[in-house]
DNA sequence: TCGAATTTCTAGCAACGATAGATTATCGTG
DNA sequence: CACGATAATCTATCGTTGCTAGAAATTCGA
């Protein structure tokens, strides 16, 4: 089986090859940037291979996202967990979540503003996803007070989202973004 | 001076009818679908016509999420004013916003999604971009309670932004909208 | 009524995502 | 080692996109 466990190990390593690449391609110069043609370039193998792995470019752009859900839960709950406060815990992951959009705006895109064959909020939900949005829920339920925790955390998320791709697409006077969030949790948290 | 009137009466309207002709195929079918050849067969000329009235596709969309900030504004505005009570006069904004982002989803995806070179909160913002900012600021005044209205307008616009684009993109619970902006006005309104 | 100016169209470019079919490389077997 | 079969990869191309140069047609003033 050696031979097939090599090829398998080269497929593999090709397909990370093709996200990777993506996604430098997409964080320096844009999603508008990936081309096909310029994806095979970088590496270094012709078009239809890029076909091989992925169904084609949205394709690429949802795995590039699904990674990103990952990558974002884990920096929620390290931010959650750095202070036992329910208020400041709120402060810490607001920040993180700013951060997370400010240092990787094309992956930011890919996971929450591109249409995308990915299901939210329901039973075929990846993981992933799930993970991250509990993050929320978990650092809103100390202020929930009768309210639903989920709608609650639907609201802080889509304030967040909010400030953060509003800001992106410099739609925002010139206040610093922590302003915001501080405004944000102090309405939550009284 | 009459054929001159009549040649510039024949621009605006061809004008006119470029962009509610683009504004009717991005509504009913996507900003995909708003193809140069598409435009151009709906407008009965040919392509060239398109660019000797816009400096080309992305042109006229700026200019229909101009039209766009116009109405939102004049909603906004009809929506605050049917009532004195400040918290109830919240909730018929948002939900007017919430309304208005459900019925363009097109236009509103012009207007705060599509990347744009209108510039918003800098001394070069149209006046139409203006006012439709102010009539947040007016409805969240009454609850500044020391904070700047303007930074606490930006926040509630983002909330509102912010679960009108996720649940348009199919990222949010099956609950009502209702529930989500009425927290929101909760939140902002005590 | 006719030459000049303007308007409009036809035809085409380069770049895009995607794919069919030829070509090359790799494999197991004698 | 050699060879036929299989798998992997590439070249070349399709249809579509935004946009434009240059030809053709129309409209104008004299």
């Amino acid at each position: 089986m050696t031979i097939q466990d090599r090829k398998q190990r080269e497929n593999e390593a090709r397909r990370r090859a093709i996200l990777s690449a993506s996604r430098l391609i997409a964080e320096t110069e844009g999603w508008n940037a990936l081309t096909t043609r310029r994806l095979a370039h970088e590496i270094e193998y012709s078009q239809p291979v890029i076909y091989a792995h992925f169904d084609g470019r949205d394709a690429i752009i949802e795995a590039i996202a699904l990674e990103g859900f990952d990558e974002l839960a884990t920096v929620l709950s390290s931010a959650r967990l750095t202070t036992a406060d329910p208020r400041q815990a709120l402060l810490a992951l607001a920040s993180a979540y700013s951060d997370f959009a400010d240092r990787s705006p094309a992956l930011y895109e890919a996971m929450f503003v591109a249409r995308s064959t990915l299901s939210f909020a329901n039973a075929a939900t990846p993981d992933v996803m799930r993970a991250a949005f509990q993050e929320i829920v978990s650092a809103v339920r100390p202020f929930a007070a009768g309210r639903p925790p989920g709608v609650l955390a639907e609201v802080v998320w889509a304030a967040l989202h909010g400030v953060c791709t509003l800001k992106r697409g410099s739609r925002l006077g010139p206040e610093p973004q922590s302003q915001r969030l501080e405004i944000i949790v102090g309405l939550v948290a009284g």
